[in-house]
DNA sequence: CGATTATGATTAA
DNA sequence: TAATCCTAATCGC
């Protein structure tokens, strides 16, 4: 599940939880015995998120960076927090709650200038830019990027040097809405194409953090009141429907690769 | 109960 | 482009 939108969640989650506790770590699995000893007995100060970057700030200076790649999963757990299974790589226990880290692409104990070194690698965060500034300012930095680039648009938007926190759903359903050709070069979009997947992608990365799972389709076009009431199966126009019918006009959804990946496309909507 | 798959990213070829 | 790492839900038999 995890794109930018459950990260920043996740971050979310964690400070109310975590933050300005002391907590215990341990590793269960093993894997993390070192790291989880660095960390045990310490007070976790403020988690941030950075595209699909976590970050777990300690009062110690130490910063537990995680990624949870393709299966990662950090998962709440109630107090008295259950026995843990063996592929929990952290456990991390509060006063409210304790949290299970399995699976993840990245687990480390770095120090805040390791962090600002990872950051400088990733492009700008639209969950992160806040203020009209901030925003004007993080999205013509977007543009830059991406008018640097003669890669395909669908390519550039799983680029995290470019834009972090959009993964394999969020990028075919920003173009689905957006009526983009996936396949068009990422230099080939104008400044209101540009301004507009930087905007979208804002609104949309945001209503996941909020519902906690990704929902693309206008809940008014599905004849729903919210769209949390959106199921699973309702819930995007583009990802994984190939063969299936254009909600919006009928075609037959597209399925094609980009960047090594499955991409989905409405060859009528998308020019 | 085994095979398949996945909302990620790097490394090797 | 393909192989690789890690886990767990789902699906077909």
């Amino acid at each position: 599940m995890p794109e930018g939108h459950t990260i920043h969640r996740l971050a979310r989650d964690l400070n109310k939880d975590l933050a300005g506790h002391d907590v215990t770590a341990s590793s269960p699995q093993g894997r993390f015995a070192a790291g989880a000893a660095r960390l045990h007995g310490e007070k976790m100060v403020k988690v941030d998120a950075w595209g699909k970057h976590l970050f777990c700030g300690f009062a110690s200076g130490q910063v537990l960076h995680i990624h949870l790649g393709l299966i990662g999963k950090f998962r709440r757990k109630k107090l008295p927090a259950p026995e843990p299974t063996d592929t929990v790589r952290l456990r991390l226990v509060g006063d409210v709650a304790a949290w299970d880290l399995t699976g993840p692409y990245l687990c480390a104990v770095i120090t805040d200038d390791d962090r600002q070194e990872v950051t400088a690698k990733l492009g700008p965060d639209p969950l992160r830019a806040t203020g009209v500034r901030a925003v004007a300012a993080a999205r013509e930095d977007f543009g830059a990027r991406l008018a640097r680039r003669r890669v395909a648009i669908g390519a550039a938007l799983l680029d995290q040097k470019i834009i972090a926190g959009i993964g394999n759903v969020y990028r075919a359903e920003i173009l689905f809405l957006l009526g983009i050709d996936p396949r068009r070069p990422a230099n080939s979009l104008d400044e209101a194409e540009v301004n507009a997947i930087w905007d979208l992608t804002s609104v949309q990365l945001g209503q996941g953090v909020r519902l906690n799972r990704i929902v693309t389709v206008d809940p008014a076009e599905a004849g729903v009141k919210s769209a949390g009431r959106l199921k699973r199966a309702d819930a995007l126009y583009a990802y994984k429907r190939e063969g299936l019918p254009c909600r919006r006009c009928g075609t037959e959804i597209e399925i094609m690769k980009i960047a090594n990946r499955s991409m989905w496309a409405c060859p009528t909507c998308q020019k």
